[in-house]
DNA sequence: GTACCCCTTATAGTTAACTCTAAGTCAAGC
DNA sequence: GCTTGACTTAGAGTTAACTATAAGGGGTAC
């Protein structure tokens, strides 16, 4: 059960360490345990969750509502649903956004020619 | 042969007047007519120019490449070879992003189960 | 003759998501 | 004991794409 230092955790998430505490700041990671003298200290398990996070940013949600989904995880079971329906919501906006690409690239496809 | 104000153009394009002028500042419309006053003087072939501008945007074309587009279109059929490797280099863009999206979401709703 | 819409320049504010610096502290490794 | 890398707070800077205000002026319509 090896730990990871901050700048271990940024590089394998191919982020830096500026970023990583910009997200502590802004409540992405309220999970990850520190040493006595304060030097976070992630575990497995916190690169997996900050991998979930990268994936919501990659369907572009903005930090805040991931912090709402974060903060729905750490209050058990009694939020599942509401994380199911922002999940809904989320897949919802992502179609709307590709098939909103389709059609513009088919426009352009048009003009094109 | 009709020609628009700018309020007319910004309420057909769901854009407002400031937004138009934004865009006039950075070269997207170079081709509008004014007044004798000055006044901008929209013809229906430079609502046309700005749809495209509006789907190009849609792509998340950045709007200094957007310029670039409109300066090629400007000099004439000796840029057409390039209009013509842009629109496929955005195409790519395009795809890959839809490609990501696609993947991210199918992390997501396994992470979901 | 006044209201309304257009124009300009210049400048400042907004939002999101970083990105970085400064200034000072702490702890581990060689 | 010095270097390295972690930490903190506070604050400034960056980028994109607007969005808006101020201050001044011009033209058209009722």
């Amino acid at each position: 059960m090896r730990k990871y230092s901050i700048s271990e955790v940024a590089k394998e998430l191919n982020l830096t360490p500026y970023t990583l505490r910009y997200y502590d700041k802004e409540g992405l990671m309220p999970f990850v345990e520190r040493t006595s003298s304060g030097t976070r200290w992630f575990a497995e398990t916190d690169i997996e969750a900050l991998k979930i996070v990268e994936c919501l940013k990659a369907t572009g949600m903005p930090i805040k509502e991931i912090k709402t989904f974060i903060d729905w995880c750490h209050e058990g079971d009694s939020t599942l649903q509401q994380r199911y329906d922002m999940f809904l919501e989320r897949r919802a906006t992502v179609e709307a956004k590709m098939e909103e690409l389709r059609k513009t690239m088919e426009t352009i496809e048009y003009k094109c020619s």
